[in-house]
DNA sequence: CCCTAATACTTTAAGCTTGAAATAAAATCC
DNA sequence: GGATTTTATTTCAAGCTTAAAGTATTAGGG
């Protein structure tokens, strides 16, 4: 395959990519349920609340996490159902609704965090510092082409 | 940055990449929404089939497309009501069943594969022979380990 | 042979996700 | 400043997805 041309190498790659990232996944998403009895969708929303250091809008986290407004209100309205995240009105614009995690919420993300971090670690422990570096090239180039696929 | 622990850079990285995935995933699907009026699991099981020339058990269709045996089904069920794909029972063992694009359903899909293709060289236009080539590397390094997510 | 275990698939309940419509509030424009 | 448009969020219907339980068939071990 040698002499293959780009249209049909780029399918390719992205067709590896894909399924390398749906098998990470599966694995991220047993282990999150089988250890801390959550899902992949909650663990997200709530690191994304956990990352911003307070009240996030509703638009940030779906923007964030590249999702639809409608599944974000959803998985929210999960989490605050577990005691995990609260909606606060936003305070200038009555439009606007902020979220944040409970103190409650805090401290079982970070467990889950922890964890998952390391699950993550063990997942890619064949990259090393080489890889890694040659792999933040390729999606810095990505990113920075103007019609990105990351927004 | 530049002297984050291992794995601090491999989290990272697989948020990029998971990131890079999701945008890409949304993107095509709505390119295939709009232009084909059709979905991403209703396409990725047309290609799965599409590329076995011939009945393919539901159990490699889920083993390939990395999803649950239940979700075949359904998926299947649905191209099956649009006339796209039909059910055989499997010849020798009585409990396997093959699945086939129609005639209908390859011409259909023949189409949508070629648009589809068209669109992930667009997205990717910004990776040529190199970047592809060291992309590669990578996959096959993560493929290879014995626990590669993609199994 | 018959019993048990394993395999292939379907069904079900619950949760996830989208796109579009609905609601509400703010910004813009005569 | 009242009408129109834009923005932020929620609601809704339909489809997607999983994990677990159910059904049917085959394989293996006395």
């Amino acid at each position: 395959m040698r002499d293959t041309d780009l249209p049909t190498r780029r399918l390719r790659t992205w067709l590896r990519l894909l399924r390398l990232t749906r098998g990470t996944e599966n694995r991220l998403r047993e282990y999150l349920r089988v250890n801390h009895d959550t899902t992949l969708p909650r663990f997200d929303v709530m690191a994304a609340l956990h990352r911003a250091h307070g009240p996030v809008k509703m638009s940030d986290v779906s923007r964030q996490l590249l999702v639809s407004n409608g599944n974000a209100t959803a998985v929210v309205e999960r989490l605050e159902k577990e005691a995990l995240a609260a909606r606060v009105p936003g305070e200038g614009d009555r439009r606007v609704v902020l979220v944040a995690l409970t103190e409650k919420g805090r401290a079982v993300f970070e467990a889950q965090a922890a964890d998952h971090k390391a699950e993550v670690d063990r997942l890619f422990s064949m990259l090393g510092h080489e890889e890694l570096n040659a792999l933040r090239d390729i999606l810095h180039r990505v990113e920075e082409a103007g019609d990105a696929p990351t927004g």
